[in-house]
DNA sequence: CACCTGACTGAAT
DNA sequence: AATTCAGCCAGGT
């Protein structure tokens, strides 16, 4: 079970790629919440540097994650300075100057969604 | 091995 | 209500 380790990219940031693998199109979620569902609290930095990371990895969907009032932080990181907007309006979200629109209707907390210990047993990729 | 860097956050101002 | 501060910690150098 815990045998499996021949990458060697960090588990952590592998983690965070599987939890934002999971956030429904249409949905957003912060990189406070994602450090919270993976048991350190005080690593939502870290997940903004893992989200710089993923950006090779068209499986991620990057452009939802935001910060915790609903800005498109990370938008300077994407190609052009409008795609993550235009990303996130392609699934219906509204964005106002960079500032997500009826943001606590849209927030998906992995918290309520996911179940830890399935997510901890399961395998990565 | 000892720094340095931040897609962050909550508390203090 | 807006802005600044300081702690945070995985990776990179």
């Amino acid at each position: 079970m815990g045998e499996t380790r021949l990458i060697m990219a960090g588990d952590f940031f592998l983690k965070v790629f599987r939890v934002v693998r999971l956030i429904p199109e249409g949905r957003v979620t912060t990189y406070g919440h994602i450090a919270r569902f993976l048991g350190t609290g005080r690593s939502a930095r870290v997940v903004g540097y893992a989200m710089n990371a993923s950006h090779n990895d068209r499986t991620v969907p990057a452009h939802r994650v935001v910060n915790r009032v609903g800005l498109l932080t990370g938008k300077h990181f994407f190609d052009g300075t409008t795609l993550m907007r235009d990303l996130l309006e392609s699934e219906g979200i509204v964005v106002v100057e960079d500032k997500i629109q009826e943001f606590s209707s849209k927030v998906w907390d992995p918290l309520e969604h996911l179940n830890q210990d399935d997510f901890f047993e399961s395998s990565p990729q």
